[in-house]
DNA sequence: ACCTGAACACCGTTCAAGT
DNA sequence: ACCTGAACACCGTTCAAGT
């Protein structure tokens, strides 16, 4: 891609690794006698696999593939980086650290309301961080400031330690579950899956109740379903909280 | 394993391939001057991927691995199965035929929870199923069956097909939530991951809240956990059934 | 100090050749 | 009809060799 490399001239092009700016930066290159490519840093990398995951999804994800995206072979990535568990680990740490906080004024119903659609957001935006999590688990920095603050919420509310505990599994399994299900959806899934309208009509004879709500079950809209859910959990908490 | 084999003289064998099984199947093979296998079928592939699967997890399953256990090359599976993927349908078929399903004329309240519990009793008893469903998602008559008794339970309740299209997300979030943080939870992960209960622990300057609580994170009961947000939802789902 | 090519031990899958 | 061995195009990772 970059059609000459100068060794021990590297020029660090500050740019994040969208494909819009990678394509400028190669026209950039290409308009030069002498071109360079930026350093390999751990960063570039972990920004790099996840770009590429967004696009392409986890799977798709190698280590040549992203030796190639980055313009150097799969092997230097090693200088860099563990492993590919350790690449695993950064993409995680990386949508963690993304994740916005509340108001630390704000009431504790709205501070958790703004966190779980926030999460939801950043979570259906990386559809690929479930199977992440589900494999390397989530004990990096971010991981821990972003519980921590929800507790911190929970706790300054007036529930107990264990009362907080159930309130945190329970919000973090239903945000979970929601992007489980948006990222198991069917659109994100291969193509060659049968269109499941179609499968959920022509079932029709066997399964009455799944054919009657198949428009609800085909055109879901996660995004709202969890905003349902997450009033009625905390409605609940709240009942908790007062008695 | 087997030491001879002679052609075109199967004699198929009944019994499940649990480990335990294997071995009687085996000292019973040795005893034998002209030694036979079962003939190899579907399902005894799908059998032997989910007790492959349950005991060394869902990465560890390949082709050459599931047909040593099966003491077959792997190329033989192709002829009862298309690909990895219709293996990985036929593990999803499995396990959800094999969710039992409530009593008919149970109240709905019961028979949510009765669904509920033995769910995610299934779901954390093969922890694989979590991720498979992510890859491949779950529209075999069996999922399908499931899901139409769920609905059907709602309907009779007296929910608006709209709202019960609510609910069964709730639910299915909810456990596959709980699902997934069993499935993601330390005791399942690899081994070199650090102990967790020290890292948080550790991190007690930075993070007050998640110190306090590391007990309670570090020895959580899934299981309980599910049956306490269970109720919560139960009872949103029965007030608003109610107004 | 960082990058690379060849190599190793694995994958899923195809296909012609066996019985 | 079913099983197999060799082969192909991929993996993650190691290591000695380059600059």
């Amino acid at each position: 891609m970059c059609t000459a490399y100068v060794y021990g001239v590297n020029v660090y092009v500050q740019r994040k690794l969208v494909k819009f700016d990678l394509e400028i930066l190669l026209t950039y290159d290409e308009g030069m006698t002498t071109t360079q490519r930026p350093t390999l840093t751990r960063d570039r990398i972990i920004e790099a696999a996840v770009a590429y995951a967004d696009e392409h999804g986890i799977d798709a994800l190698s280590m040549r593939k992203l030796g190639a995206e980055l313009d150097v072979e799969a092997m230097s990535l090693y200088n860099h980086v563990a492993n590919k568990d350790d690449i695993y680990d950064g993409m995680i740490e990386y949508v963690f650290a993304s994740l916005p906080l509340p108001d630390p004024d704000a009431d504790w119903q709205d501070s958790i309301r703004f966190i779980g659609v926030a999460g939801m957001d950043t979570f259906t935006s990386h559809g690929w961080i479930v199977a992440l999590l589900m494999i390397r688990g989530n004990f990096g920095p971010s991981a821990l400031r972003f519980t921590d603050a929800v507790i911190g919420i929970l706790t300054n509310a007036g529930f107990s330690d264990e009362d907080a505990h159930h309130a945190w599994q329970m919000l973090s399994s239903h945000t979970m579950g929601y992007a489980f299900q948006a990222a198991a959806n069917p659109e994100g899934l291969q193509k060659e899956h049968v269109d499941v309208e179609a499968a959920l009509t022509a079932a029709a004879d066997h399964f009455p109740n799944v054919a009657r709500l198949a428009p609800f079950l085909a055109q879901c809209e996660y995004g709202s379903e969890y905003a349902f859910g997450l009033e009625i959990i905390i409605d609940g908490l709240a009942a908790r909280l007062a008695s």
